[in-house]
RNA sequence: GGGCUCGUGGUCUAGUUGGUUAUGACACCGCCUUCACACGGCGGAGGUCAUGCGUUCGAAUCGCAUCGAGCCCA
C-alpha cells in the first residue's frame, strides 16, 4: 500500500468498477420501498454546489437505507422547459425567438438541454451519487409531456383549471404571464413625487390634495385615491372626486385602513395596476380598468399623448409635464422594494389579460402540508405563511414557446373551448386539429392554442411520475404512494414543494411525501450567499478535482445542520481531505496486521468474544457498538453532521490515538501475552475496520470501498473475495458487548496513560522514554472486599507497553495508606505513584 | 411594516425535554522526526455562550425586552 491516499486514483478505479445495477430499485422486490422524488434541476450545465450539497444529503440517505434493507428508488430527472434555455438559445445562435418557426427553435431548445444534461451527468458520476439510472426522465420527452397534458385534462375536467381575464404578474422584457412564485422582490431606488390633484367641488379657487407616489407614470392608469379613514387631514375629501392632473379625468377618493398614513402624504392613488395592493382594491371598490401600459410595456392608447413610450421615458416626460404645471410640489429619493421577474431581473408589472389558473384551495394546501413531516419543521410555517399571501390564483399560462403545449382548441365558427382528448395527446394544437367536431356547434375549423404550461406543471409531478402513478385510473400502479421523501432547498419551498402538494391532492386526493427534508443554501466564505456578482462561487468540479468526492462529500455532511445555510470553507475541506489521510495510515496500519487475518470465533459469538477477549480490546468494541447506535439513531433524524462527526472522533480520536497506541505491542506480537494477546486484538482491530467501512460507506462512498476491498477479503482467497460495501448491510448493534465495566476499565488505563504522557511532557521527558516504575493503587470502594490483581482486577499489560514502563499493582487501599517514593498523581479516583 | 431563522473562544461550528470543569475543526504556543501516519503524535493557552431583565435550587438551553445578521413576504 501507498504511504499516501491518493484520491484521484482511488475513485476513477471504483468509478469504472461499480456495476449501476446495484442501485436499481425492483418493483417485485419483498423488501419495503423507499422512494425519493428527486428534484429535477433545471439543466443549464452547470451542477453547482448548491445542487450538490442537496445531491449529497439524498445520496447519505438512499446508500444508509440500501443498508438498512431497504428497496430505495433514487431516480434522476430533468426539469427542461421554461426561459432561460430560450434565451440561451437565442444568445448562441444570435437569433431572436421571433425569426424562426416555434418548431425550428424548438429543436435548439431540445439540443442544447441535451447538452447540458450530459454534462451535468457526468458531475453527479463524479460525485458518486447512487442513482438509479433507469428511472431517468426527461420532461421535454413526449412520455412525460404526456402526462403532464394528461394532467392538465383532469384537472380542467374536474373544474380546477379554467379561463379568465385577470391581472397578472406580467414580465415585460419576457412578454409573458408569471406566477407569484416568480416573481422576486429587491430594493431599489425611486423618487417619491407629490403631485397636486384638484378638488372639483370647490368653488373657491384651486384647492388640492397631494398625492405621493413612486410611479407618476401610471397617472392615465389611477382610477381612484384611497386615505385612512380616520386621517384627520382628509376626512373632508372622502367620497368627493378630485381631477387627475394632466389626464383631467376626474376620480373618487376612498376611505380604507390599509392606506398607510405615514407614508408619503397619507393619500395614495389607485392604479390599475401598479402593485398588488391596487388589484385588492380594484376588486374590492369595483373600479374601472385602464390599462396604460401594454405587453411589451410600453404605453398604451389610454395615456394619450404619452402612447409608445416605454415606462421610463414616460415617467420621465410626464414629470417634466406636471412641473411645468407646477403641479410636481417635490421628489424625495427614497428605497423601494420592487418586483421583478425571477428569471431576468426586469421590474414585472401587474397586467390584465386573458389567461389559464388553477385553482388554488389555501386551506387544502395549508391542511397537506401539516400532514407531512418536515424537516426542519419550521420550514413549514414558511409555506403556510407564503400560502396565505397569495392574492390570485396560480397563473400556468406563458406566452412562450419551449414549454408543454396548452393541449385544446378554439372553434372558429362560436368560439367554444375543445379541449384535447386523451387518445389525442400529446399534442400541439397548433399544429394538429382535433379529431372530433366541435360539440357546440358541430363546426370543424379551429384555432390552436399558442400559450403553452408554465414549466411547474412539469415539476410539480415528478412524486407521482416516480410512483407511476395512473392519472388515467386514479390510482396508483403498485408503488406506494404517497412516497417516502421530498429532498430540496427551502429556496423552492413556496414554487416547487407549493405546487407539489397542491397537484398531487388535486390529482390523487394525498400528499405526495411523507417527509420532506429542507437544506440551507450554500454560502461563499464571506459568509454571503454565492453569486457571480460577488465572485464568492466555488465549483464542486474544482474541489474534486483538488481533494476528491469524498472530501467533497465530507464536507456536505459536516458542514452544518441538516437546515441551515453553509458557509463553504477550504479550511472544512482541508480538515476532510486531512481525515482521509489519517484513515489511509490506519487501514495501512491495520493491514499489516490483518492481511492473513483469521477470525478468533466462528460466526458471531458474544459470549466467546467477552470471555477470552483482553479488557482493552472489550473496551474498544463496547465503544464501537455505542457508535453504531448513535450514527444510526443520527442517521434516523438526517443528523448527517452528528453522524460524520461521531464516526470521525471514534476513528481518529478513540481507535487510532489511543486504542492503536494501546495495542500496538500485541499486534506485533512483542507483548507478554504473546499469542493470546496478539490474537485478541487482531480480532478487536478487524471488527473496528469492518463496522467503520460500513459507517462510512454512505458519505465517502470511494474510501469505504477501498477500505472494505482490504478489510473484509483479508486473509481470504482470490475466489471468495466479497461484494461492494454498497452491498453490505448497516452494521448491527451487538448490545451484549456493551460492557460497562470494560468501559470503565479501559477509560482508567487510557487515562493512566494520558496522565504518565502529561508527566513526562510537563518535565521534558521523551514519551518513549522508559520510567523507573509505575505503581497503581486502585480505588476500591469497600477495602474489605479482596481483589484479585493480578488476573481480574486489572489489565496492566498496555499501559506498561504504552508507557515503556514497568507497573506494579498495589492492592486495595486507603487514601492516607500510600506510600509512594515518587510523585503521586490522581486520575479520576485511581491513585498513581511515578517512580522517575 | 409582518413572518421565520440565527447571534457560543481570533474564525467557523456542536450542544436548546434546563443539571457537574460548554463540543469539535482551523489558527496559536511548547515538545517530539517513535518501526501506520509530520496532511502526524503528545502536551498547552484561549469563551462573563449578543445585551438586559425575569422564571428556577440551578439557564448557552425557558419567557420578555433591546441590539445585530440572514432569508421570505408586504
Amino acid at each position: 500500500m501507498e504511504k499516501k491516499h491518493k484520491p484521484e486514483i482511488i475513485e476513477r478505479k471504483w468509478m469504472e468498477t461499480w456495476n449501476d445495477s446495484i442501485y436499481y430499485f425492483e418493483a417485485s422486490s419483498e423488501k419495503l420501498p423507499y422512494v425519493i422524488d428527486t428534484p429535477p434541476p433545471y439543466p443549464t450545465g452547470d451542477f453547482h454546489i448548491g445542487n450538490a450539497l442537496n445531491w449529497c444529503y439524498i445520496d447519505f440517505i438512499a446508500r444508509y437505507k440500501r443498508m438498512r434493507g431497504y428497496d430505495v428508488m433514487f431516480p434522476q430527472g430533468w426539469d427542461c422547459h421554461g426561459l432561460p434555455t430560450e434565451v440561451k438559445v437565442e444568445e448562441i445562435h444570435d437569433i431572436s425567438r421571433h425569426q424562426i418557426s416555434k418548431q425550428d427553435f424548438r429543436v435548439l431548445c431540445r439540443q442544447l438541454t441535451s447538452e447540458n444534461i450530459e454534462q451535468m451527468k457526468r458531475m453527479l458520476r463524479r460525485l458518486g451519487m447512487s442513482i438509479d439510472w433507469s428511472k431517468e426522465y426527461v420532461t421535454m420527452d413526449d412520455r412525460y409531456k404526456r402526462y403532464t397534458q394528461l394532467s392538465f385534462l383532469k384537472m380542467y375536467h374536474d373544474g380546477l383549471i379554467y379561463q379568465v381575464e385577470h391581472p397578472v404578474n406580467w414580465c415585460p422584457r419576457c412578454e409573458t404571464a408569471i406566477a407569484f412564485a416568480e416573481v422576486e422582490y429587491e430594493d431599489r431606488g425611486a423618487y417619491l413625487n407629490y403631485i397636486l390633484f384638484r378638488k372639483v367641488d370647490t368653488e373657491k379657487e384651486a384647492e388640492y390634495v397631494e398625492v405621493a407616489t413612486t410611479r407618476p407614470e401610471l397617472l392615465a392608469s389611477c382610477v381612484a385615491v384611497a386615505v385612512h379613514p380616520d386621517d384627520d387631514r382628509y376626512k373632508t375629501v372622502v367620497g368627493k372626486e378630485l381631477k387627475v392632473p394632466i389626464f383631467e379625468h376626474l376620480v373618487k377618493v376612498y376611505g380604507d385602513e390599509s392606506v398607510d398614513p405615514e407614508f408619503g402624504t397619507g393619500v395614495v392613488m389607485i392604479c390599475t395596476f401598479g402593485d398588488r395592493q391596487d388589484v385588492r382594491w380594484w376588486k374590492l371598490h369595483n373600479l374601472p380598468l385602464r390599462a396604460s401600459i401594454d405587453e411589451r410595456g410600453r404605453m398604451t392608447e389610454a395615456a394619450g399623448g404619452y402612447e409608445g413610450l416605454s415606462v421610463e421615458d414616460c415617467k420621465q416626460k410626464i414629470i417634466e409635464d406636471l412641473n411645468a404645471k407646477k403641479l410636481l410640489k417635490r421628489r424625495e429619493r427614497i428605497k423601494q422594494n420592487v418586483g421583478i421577474c425571477w428569471r431576468c431581473k426586469t421590474p414585472i408589472e401587474i397586467v390584465s389579460t386573458r389567461q389559464w389558473f388553477v385553482r388554488v384551495n389555501k386551506e387544502e394546501v395549508i391542511n397537506a402540508a401539516r400532514e407531512i413531516k418536515w424537516y426542519p419543521e419550521h420550514f413549514r410555517i414558511q409555506l403556510e405563511n407564503w400560502v396565505e399571501s397569495m392574492d390570485w390564483d396560480w397563473c400556468i399560462s406563458r406566452q412562450r414557446i419551449f414549454s408543454v403545449p396548452i393541449p385544446l382548441w378554439y372553434c372558429r365558427r362560436c368560439g367554444a373551448v375543445k379541449v384535447a382528448s386523451k387518445g389525442e395527446i400529446p399534442v400541439d394544437p397548433v399544429r394538429t386539429s382535433p379529431n372530433t367536431p366541435c360539440v357546440n356547434c358541430g363546426g370543424t375549423e379551429f384555432e390552436g392554442e399558442k400559450d403553452v404550461l408554465d414549466t411547474w406543471m412539469d415539476s410539480s409531478l415528478t412524486a407521482l411520475w416516480a410512483a407511476d402513478w395512473d392519472l388515467n385510473a386514479g390510482e396508483g400502479s403498485g408503488i406506494e404512494f404517497p412516497v417516502e421523501l421530498r429532498p430540496q432547498g427551502h429556496d423552492i419551498i413556496r414554487t416547487w414543494a407549493f405546487y407539489s402538494i397542491l397537484r398531487s391532492i388535486a390529482l390523487t386526493k394525498k400528499i405526495p411525501w411523507r417527509t420532506i427534508l429542507i437544506n440551507g443554501m450554500v454560502l461563499g466564505e464571506d459568509g454571503y450567499k454565492m453569486s457571480k456578482s460577488r465572485n464568492n462561487t466555488i465549483s464542486p468540479d474544482y474541489v474534486i478535482q483538488k481533494h476528491g468526492a469524498d472530501v467533497f462529500r465530507q464536507w456536505a455532511a459536516i458542514g452544518g445542520a441538516v437546515g441551515s445555510d453553509v458557509q463553504f470553507q477550504w479550511k472544512d475541506i482541508v480538515a476532510a481531505s486531512k481525515f482521509m489521510q489519517k484513515l489511509w495510515s490506519v487501514l495501512r496500519f491495520s493491514m499489516i496486521h490483518l492481511s492473513d487475518y483469521k477470525p478468533l470465533f466462528k460466526k458471531e459469538s458474544v459470549t466467546k468474544e467477552k470471555k477470552n477477549l483482553r479488557v482493552v480490546d472489550k473496551w474498544l468494541l463496547s465503544k464501537l457498538n455505542k457508535l453504531i447506535l448513535s450514527v444510526t439513531d443520527s442517521m434516523e433524524n438526517f443528523k448527517f453532521d452528528e453522524a460524520m462527526k461521531s464516526v470521525r472522533a471514534f476513528a481518529w480520536n478513540v481507535f487510532a490515538d489511543d486504542y492503536i497506541e494501546l495495542v500496538k505491542s500485541r499486534l506485533y506480537g512483542r507483548s507478554r501475552s504473546g499469542d493470546e494477546g496478539k490474537e485478541s486484538a487482531t480480532y478487536a482491530l478487524h471488527e473496528a475496520m469492518k463496522t467503520l467501512s460500513l459507517l462510512l460507506a454512505p458519505f465517502i462512498p470511494f474510501y469505504a470501498e477501498e477500505m472494505h476491498s482490504y478489510i473484509s477479503n483479508a486473509g481470504k482467497e482470490e475466489g471468495e473475495k466479497g461484494k461492494s460495501v454498497h452491498e453490505e448491510k448497516w452494521p448491527e448493534v451487538k448490545r451484549d458487548i456493551i460492557d460497562t465495566e470494560a468501559e470503565k476499565e479501559g477509560d482508567s488505563i487510557a487515562a493512566i496513560v494520558h496522565a504518565i504522557r502529561r508527566y513526562k511532557s510537563e518535565r521534558g521527558i521523551t514519551l518513549n522514554a522508559p520510567l523507573g516504575k509505575i505503581e497503581i493503587y486502585r480505588a476500591t470502594v469497600d477495602v474489605d472486599v479482596e481483589v484479585d490483581v493480578d488476573t481480574k482486577g486489572f489489565d496492566t499489560e498496555d499501559i506498561e507497553n504504552a508507557t515503556a514502563t514497568k507497573v506494579e499493582l498495589c492492592k486495595s487501599i486507603l487514601e492516607g495508606e500510600i506510600k509512594s517514593e515518587g510523585d503521586v498523581l490522581d486520575i479520576d479516583g485511581t491513585k498513581v505513584g511515578i517512580i522517575r
